[in-house]
DNA sequence: GCAAAAGTGTTAACAGTACACCCATGG
DNA sequence: CCATGGGTGTACTGTTAACACTTTTGC
């Protein structure tokens, strides 16, 4: 059992990574071994929690990845699932048992096994659910304002959007509440806060799978 | 590891089951275990072959299952594996040494296990995966007309599409060649057959979690 | 008063939707 | 000649995309 941890840093979409192993020279995602009582889902929380001090964090199943050779060592089956944190509210809770440190998706050095291609799947997954669904807000604070929202978007998708059209997309879709309060000492200017509808985006969220397209809905 | 195998009649989206087990009573999916040296998808191949006589089909991964008491004898994770055949060129193929047969999706028998949940989100995850992506192809024989197709989308979603808005949309992805022959038999006027092309195709299938959404594309 | 970021509106192109008629042919 | 399914076109509506100026305020 794996797990990709993605953080956002304000400007940098990143992984956690931890030392792990004998001799503890190179990175890798953060693992445990699943225990007899426990689903997998249950196994994925318990090691988010153990490294992070987190529940309650967005957390889906990536992949099952079963190469005969994936471990040197010993046949093994590893269940990835990748997790969206705020980083804020992690922040000193990283047990100090692990190594652990955050790297930018786009400057990660050499990892463990295929761990590699896990956070590359991970990547390509977030990036395609983020496209399709308004999931930004797992990475950011409570509060949080339109350019974070943006920032973290261009982050995550290597690329620039238009604040103009983004600001409309995103608060289009109802799923934002805008609050009095201003962000001070970043901008001369200040940006309101926003914080998420949090019933209306549950609704969300239990249904991205579920989803039929009415008739002439499809979207190629 | 555990096979969801889709299908195609014409009329309805179908799912083979077999009959599994030392009572042979209850209905379950197709599956098997993973060897020493198999990755998970040649094992998924391998268990799919052995039953359909099929290789060279449309084969993903659908998720890891491992509630600790899936199975009540003995703990077991399975990796459920979903695949679209072309019903035709399976045919008698089918090993005559599993009870095996297709079930409509909308009329399932009681299944084992907790292959009912496998089914589900197979189901969920096909019509997700074809309302984004032109996969319908994979159901269906070489060659098809675009009337088999539209009704092949009516029994994934359960509707009816609009003949004229779904061949446009259809053709307007350039993704089929018309063929001079038409199919006979069926109608007085006869339709044409179409042909998917292959590269065109195959490079799509590639990258359908590649797509990176160019800026202000996303698409909520 | 100016630099830096926040915030907002308009237009043009395109895609999605709804809808109806003619065509080809087997019987 | 008519019933059945095949095939196509058009107008309307909503969404996306491209683009530039004004506002606020800390310094």
């Amino acid at each position: 059992m794996d797990s990709i941890i993605f953080g956002f840093d304000g400007e940098q979409l990143t992984v956690l990574l931890v030392k792990r192993g004998v001799e503890e020279r190179t990175w890798s995602l953060m693992g445990g071994w699943l225990q007899p009582d426990e689903s997998l889902e249950q196994a994925a929380e318990r090691i988010l929690f153990e490294l992070t001090g987190l529940s309650n964090v967005y957390l889906e199943q990536l992949n099952a990845f079963g190469d005969p050779y994936r471990d040197p060592i010993a046949r093994t089956i590893s269940v990835a699932y990748f997790s969206l944190v705020k980083v804020a509210d992690y922040e000193s809770k990283l047990s100090e048992a692990h190594q652990a440190s955050w790297f930018s998706i786009y400057d990660l050095p050499p990892l463990l096994f295929d761990h590699g291609d896990m956070v590359d799947l991970a990547i390509k997954r977030l990036r395609y659910i983020a496209a399709l669904h308004p999931t930004g807000f797992e990475l950011l604070p409570e509060k949080f304002t339109i350019p974070q929202l943006k920032k973290l978007y261009d982050a995550i998708y290597n690329t620039e959007f238009d604040k103009r059209n983004f600001s409309r997309k995103i608060l289009s879709t109802n799923l934002l509440i805008k609050l009095d309060e201003k962000q001070r000492g970043f901008s001369k200017r200040g940006a309101y806060f926003y914080q998420v509808n949090l019933p209306k985006y549950q609704q969300l969220t239990n249904s991205f799978l579920n989803v039929i397209p009415s008739p002439d809905t499809m979207n190629w």
